[in-house]
DNA sequence: ATGTCC
């Protein structure tokens, strides 16, 4: 497969076969994907051929393989236009995203209680695979109350402050969520899982603001060097891995009705306008809403353990979603379209001045947040004008090696003694589940933002390293 | 990512 160096960050995969579009790589030579064994540049140009697909199949400088779309993948469809959704452009962690907190509190304080505070933190975040969550609802009217309202309804609850949601995309709470169009399954597997964290890469990080980039974007996310925060990474559990494959097998029966032939049954799909496809974005988006409001639950764990042993209050910077489909406008020589724009391992950046930014984010773009991969930093970005792959950016650090492969190679209790050792807690489930998330088996997350900036998909703001962690 | 197989 051609592969065409343009720019230093970006590549060309120029329209072959069934290529409706080509795809477009934004990465540095040093962060493409290795030749042997991961096939996701081949996912790239497979998403191509998606029924109204418009301008690129783009990747991210984090691209790696996933099922049917590659993780780090961004495709756009006209809705009006045949376009179709697909549960694999979204993922099956379903509003899996990230959540950032800043304490009022600065790291010199920290030695004197990091310990105890991250035994806390250690015992009171539930995680692992099997885990239930902080709130157990009553039943499941009340589940449809957390599937409609999203962190609203979880602040409204008594579960966060107002100000919260100011500060979470869609205002905490996603349009279009259908409950009714989840199944019996997946509301059951999320009946007891409100508040917990999950396992594999989502963890929840006390971190220390390391360097600042931008003074005044900082200034107006709420940041400054030194200042200790929190950051946590999950999604919708149970729930969510339910509706993609409930979907996935839905759309591949329903598929032959609308005529439609794809080089990989794992990118399934039907039109957007289908009864199946506006099934799927409203399950989708309930699935969304109990994303935000399981972020905000776990806020809540959080500040109930920094209050305990620090007095410090935790004001939310930002939450943001990076495996989503959404309906959005988007203008496309000249003409304004609406687009089912499916990021999978991407992140939105709007630029400032975008309507759909509160005005208080106005002058500075959508904050975006980029976790790292334990013990790596992680990272503050912001959204510029002008940017490609319709305002989109890489969502973490992206895998290089498998699970299996990194828990072959690595001994987990030795990777735990070599991170104290630099200094940072370490709280985990198991030695395995910590061998497979070595940052050995991640690019380097730093490298990544630099590409995603290089490229103009967004721009760095703050740079955060952590001090604590608490694994999944 | 995920009760890592219905």
């Amino acid at each position: 497969m051609d592969l065409i160096p343009e720019t230093p960050y970006r590549f060309r995969i120029p329209r072959h076969g069934p290529m409706r579009v080509p795809g477009i790589v934004y990465a540095t030579r040093d962060l493409l994907p290795e030749a042997t064994g991961d096939k996701s540049l081949e996912q790239v140009a497979n998403v191509a051929t998606l029924p109204g697909i418009v301008t690129a199949s783009y990747a991210m400088p984090d691209v790696h393989w996933g099922y049917g779309f590659p993780i780090g993948g961004v495709a756009a469809t006209d809705v009006s236009a045949g376009g179709v959704v697909s549960p694999g452009g979204v993922g099956f962690d379903i509003s899996c995203g990230v959540r950032l907190l800043a304490a009022r509190l600065d790291a010199d304080r920290l030695p004197a209680v990091l310990g105890p505070l991250m035994d806390t933190l250690g015992h009171t975040v539930p995680r692992g695979l099997h885990h239930g969550g902080t709130w157990q609802l009553a039943d499941r009217a009340q589940l449809y109350d957390v599937l409609l309202g999203g962190a609203r309804y979880a602040v409204d609850a008594g579960h966060g402050v107002p100000r919260d949601l100011a500060r979470c995309e869609d205002a905490g709470q996603i349009r279009g969520a259908a409950p009714g169009r989840i199944s019996t399954h997946a509301l059951e597997r999320g009946l007891g899982q409100l508040g917990s964290l999950g396992s594999g890469n989502h963890f929840l990080e006390v971190q220390v603001v390391d360097d600042i980039f931008d003074e005044a974007t900082a200034a107006a996310f709420g940041l400054h060097r030194h200042q200790v925060c929190v950051l946590i990474h999950t999604g919708s559990r149970g729930l969510g891995h339910q509706v993609c494959t409930d979907y996935i097998r839905t759309m591949d029966e329903a598929m032959n009705r609308y005529g439609i032939q794809l080089p990989d049954r794992q990118l399934a799909c039907v039109p957007v306008t289908s009864t199946a496809g506006q099934a799927y974005l409203g399950a989708m988006a309930a699935a969304t809403n109990f994303a935000r409001a399981n972020r905000q639950l776990l806020t809540e764990t959080a500040r109930r353990a920094f209050e305990r042993h620090t007095g410090a209050e935790l004001d939310l910077v930002y939450d943001v979603s990076h495996n989503l489909a959404t309906i959005e406008h988007h203008e496309l020589d000249g003409q304004w379209r609406r687009l089912c724009v499916h990021r999978k391992g991407a992140t939105r950046a709007l630029p400032p001045h975008h309507p759909d930014l509160p005005a208080e984010l106005a002058a500075t773009g959508q904050p975006t947040l980029i976790p790292g991969t334990m013990g790596t930093a992680s990272h503050v970005l912001a959204g510029v004008a002008g940017s490609p792959a319709f305002h989109s950016t890489c969502h973490g650090a992206g895998r290089t090696r498998s699970r299996h492969a990194a828990a072959r190679e690595v001994d987990g209790q030795r990777l735990r003694d070599d991170l104290e050792s630099r200094g940072i807690a370490v709280r985990g489930t198991s030695w395995r589940s910590l061998a497979e998330e070595t940052p050995t088996a991640y690019k380097d997350v730093d490298a990544v933002v630099d590409a995603a900036e290089g490229a103009g998909l967004c721009r760095k703001v703050a740079r955060l390293v952590p001090v604590g962690v608490v694994k999944g």
